[in-house]
DNA sequence: GTCTTAGTTCGATATGTTTCGAACAAAGGC
DNA sequence: GCCTTTGTTCGAAACATATCGAACTAAGAC
């Protein structure tokens, strides 16, 4: 079953103000690097409702996919339909080092 | 003369969320469509104020460059700069058609 | 059926952002 | 020198966003 809030509309402008969160950033680079993530996974120590938000803005802006899976939530990064309506965008945001690091990097 | 910032910090998190606001992206956008442009040429009826504080995020986001030429401030894309931090992040966001006129499209 | 787990939704609060008008500063034209 | 033009800076108001805890829901384990 998978959750996605009717045809995501895919704008510019929603996607790069969804990007423009760090911990969304963070959310999807890290849905990059390591694939499918429940949201619990990726939360940098906030809150379970912080994180939900967070997803529903991901989910909304077309970026996230959430499929349910029992009790968790996997959510993928629609990494071709963004690709599709905007190219580039997503590789541009991914394949790069950044400084900082919102969601902590599992490297603990 | 230029007006920068100290060194624009090009930090991806700080270019996505000056991208963000739909009155910036179309600064930027018409910027890359029209070269340089005077402030007062993007203001899409909005207060001067309003305006230069757009413009000044957009320069702390090294995004844009600001020469004062005489009265005038002209500002430009700093697309080699950001290319080099982040490559095909402008391009993406350029060159792709997006639906809603944030700054008017002169197209009157 | 009861309990646990993983997320969501709700309501509240704190913080940011966008926007404006008014006052200011810099550069030139007269 | 004075006036005009173009932006900037300063408050202030309106709005949006991030964050939390508490109450809820759905799925499964027991």
């Amino acid at each position: 079953m998978l959750k996605q809030e009717a045809a995501p509309s895919l704008r510019l402008e929603t996607i790069l103000h969804a990007l423009g969160d760090p911990v969304r950033l963070g959310i999807v680079r890290q849905l990059a690097r390591e694939g499918e993530s429940s949201c619990a996974a990726l939360n940098g120590g906030r809150s379970k409702s912080t994180m939900s938000h967070h997803f529903r803005v991901l989910r909304e802006a077309g970026l996230v996919v959430t499929r349910v899976q029992g009790v968790t939530h996997m959510n993928g990064l629609c990494r071709s339909a963004v690709e599709a309506s905007f190219p580039g965008l997503l590789a541009a945001v991914i394949d790069c080092p950044v400084a900082g690091a919102p969601v902590e990097n599992s490297a603990a």
